[in-house]
DNA sequence: CTACCGATATTCT
DNA sequence: GAATATCGGTAGA
């Protein structure tokens, strides 16, 4: 793995890109983390995507080319983190949900006191805490050097797929996938829809 | 273990 | 003003 080269899978469909994530081992900060739930996002054909309502600042990544990050902040204290795939211009991306960290688990450890480590990454603003990634690396090139993908060489374990985690539309569909019997994926959380103004 | 609720930036109505 | 690709604290079983 001396170069990157072999990330120009991330050029091809969001559906076959996703899957092969798993496995993966992202790095940045001293720490590493081998990816184990992703979720993917169409931005042509996706009302829940960011990109879905047209190109905005902070979506703009994801309209150009495929290989850079798109990070975001969100309810106002979270930071989640993308990879940007599929053809340029074609505005998908894969949230990588969660992840086990495999490097620098004492810095992990340290940035996220009195978790257990299955729990440092389980989560997407989770994986973002523990790999130190905020808008400072919002559109970066995974070929800079600055966060690194390894892609995995081989099937990691067997994948399961699934309805995404927290989005209103497009929630019966199954573009969520992890490894089967990771202790890292993150655990369902049905988006405990809020109760219509009711009362209170 | 499950369930509810608050914090709050970006975007949309 | 309202919704959102979330998490951590608190309450209860």
């Amino acid at each position: 793995m001396s170069d990157s080269a072999d990330l120009g899978f991330l050029g091809g469909p969001v559906f076959e890109v996703a899957p092969r994530l798993l496995g993966a081992v992202l790095r940045h900060a001293g720490v590493a983390v081998r990816i184990t739930e992703v979720e993917a996002y169409d931005g042509a054909d996706d009302p829940a995507s960011h990109a879905y309502r047209g190109e905005t600042p902070r979506s703009s990544v994801m309209f150009g080319a495929p290989g850079h990050l798109y990070v975001y902040f969100t309810y106002g204290m979270h930071h989640c983190c993308n990879v940007v795939c599929g053809e340029t211009g074609r505005a998908s991306a894969v949230l990588l949900r969660a992840g086990e960290v495999i490097d620098g688990i004492e810095t992990a450890r340290a940035r996220r006191p009195g978790a257990s480590d299955v729990a440092l990454a389980r989560g997407p603003a989770l994986l973002c805490r523990t790999l130190d990634i905020d808008l400072a690396q919002n559109r970066v090139d995974l070929a800079a050097g600055d966060v690194t993908l390894t892609p995995a060489s081989a099937p990691s374990g067997t994948v399961q797929t699934g309805p995404r985690v927290g989005v209103r539309h497009g929630a019966d569909l199954a573009w969520r996938f992890w490894l089967a019997g990771e202790p890292t994926v993150s655990t369902h959380r049905p988006a405990s829809v809020r109760r219509p103004a009711a009362g209170r």
